[in-house]
This record gives structure tokens, C-alpha cells and sequence, in this order.
DNA sequence: TGTCCGATTGGT
DNA sequence: CCAATCGGACAG
């Protein structure tokens, strides 16, 4: 994929995202899905990214490098949670990917997730980032390279395209309600169904 | 070094 | 609702 995407503020990249492939090629095969929720997470001013308040650590440190690489960090001990850095070097922003549909190699993901319900098996940041074999030795990567990359795929409207509030960030202040989350309306393979949500709105006002 | 806690998940 | 489980952030 093109890396001018990755250039964009996560607020515009994070809708874009959805209906693009995410593609891990490994020793075990190449497995692959397609995006179907993501959320911004807006930089130093964004009271729920890592990133607040100009935070620059060995962890936060990918966001702050150029766009189109991977920010992964580790979580509850157990889980991974793979990020799409975005906006130009130095502003830093990541778009969270939470689901996928899976779109290939799902045999691989079924082994690593040892489960084979397709609904089941990247349906949230830790289970696609365990389905998708990503981890700590993925940090950093280029996502314009061979390894971990996006494709192309599908083409969402507008109106294909949901928002809500981000899950799990109520100790956030007052970006706590912002709806940064999107994910593909109908979807069976976004993580949950949030009690509210509308129809995508205009950029302006998710501001 | 010591303490605290989470952008989750799976089971009650 | 709650426990699991530990790397990272930060205070001292």
C-alpha cells in the first residue's frame, strides 16, 4: 500500500483503514484479514493515547517515528495490541486496529488461536495480534515492507462506516466520549457491539 | 528497586 | 462481575 495514508491524521486514517488487508507473512505461512474496527488515538492533547502529553518512552517511542509502522505494545501481561503509526514524524498518533475478518491462512490462525470459530478469531486487539502471530519482534516494522504489510481490498461509504465512543478508556478525561471508534456497520466480526453508536458523521464533528 | 495498573480476554 | 499475569511507567 500506498504510504501516503499512513501520512494523514489518525482521525482521518483510522475510517480509510477499514476494508484493507493486513497481511503477517511468516516461517508458518502467510495469514491475513481484513480491517474491519479501528480507533484514533489523537496524540499528546488525547487523554486515552500512550502518547499524552508528549510521553516519549523506549514503548511510545515507534509513535513518534515516521507513518506506516507498527506500535505494538504489550498488555494485562498476556495480550498484544498491534497500532498503525500515523501523521507526519514527530506527531505522535496511531490508529488501534481491533478486528478483522479473516481473509486467508485461516488454518494458521485457528492453530495460534486454538479455536475455529471464524467470528472467534480476531475479534479484538489481543485475539487478532495472537491469530495474526504478532508480537513484541514486530515493533517498529515497516508496514510498506514484506513482512508486515496492508493491501488494498475493499472500499467502504460512508454510510458502511459506523462510529462510537473507544472501548476501555473511561479513565480518559475528557476525550473519554470522543467517537473515535469505527468499524464496518453489520459486521459479525467487529469485537463488540457498542449499546450506542450512529451512522458515520462528518469529520468535523467528531472533533 | 518497589509499587501500581492496564487501548484484554474468557469464564462466572 | 472478576481474576489472570507481567511489562512498562514512574516515584523514591
Amino acid at each position: 500500500m500506498n504510504r501516503d495514508i499512513f501520512e494523514k491524521s489518525a482521525l482521518e486514517a483510522a475510517p480509510l483503514l477499514l476494508g484493507k488487508l493486513l497481511c503477517h507473512r511468516t516461517p508458518e505461512g502467510l495469514a491475513a484479514g481484513m480491517i474491519v474496527e479501528a480507533e484514533a488515538y489523537c496524540g499528546p492533547e488525547d487523554d486515552a493515547a500512550h502518547s499524552f502529553g508528549g510521553r516519549r518512552t523506549a514503548r511510545t517511542e515507534a509513535m513518534f517515528g515516521p507513518p506506516g509502522h507498527a506500535y505494538v505494545f504489550s498488555i494485562y501481561g498476556m495480550h498484544h495490541c498491534f497500532n498503525v503509526v500515523t501523521a507526519p514524524e514527530g506527531a505522535p498518533q496511531a490508529v488501534l486496529i481491533r478486528a478483522l475478518e479473516p481473509a486467508g491462512g485461516t488454518p494458521l490462525m485457528e492453530k495460534r488461536r486454538g479455536l475455529s470459530d471464524p467470528l472467534l478469531l480476531c475479534s479484538g486487539p489481543g485475539k487478532l495480534c495472537q491469530a495474526m502471530a504478532i508480537g513484541r519482534a514486530q515493533y517498529g516494522l515497516d508496514l510498506c515492507g514484506k513482512e508486515l504489510f496492508l493491501e488494498e481490498f475493499r472500499d467502504f461509504s460512508p454510510a458502511e462506516i459506523c462510529v462510537s465512543p473507544r472501548v476501555n478508556v473511561d479513565y480518559a478525561g475528557t476525550h473519554r466520549d470522543r467517537l473515535w471508534r469505527f468499524f464496518v456497520k453489520d459486521s459479525p466480526y467487529v469485537s463488540k457491539v457498542p449499546r450506542r453508536y450512529t451512522s458515520r458523521v462528518t469529520l468535523a464533528s467528531l472533533r
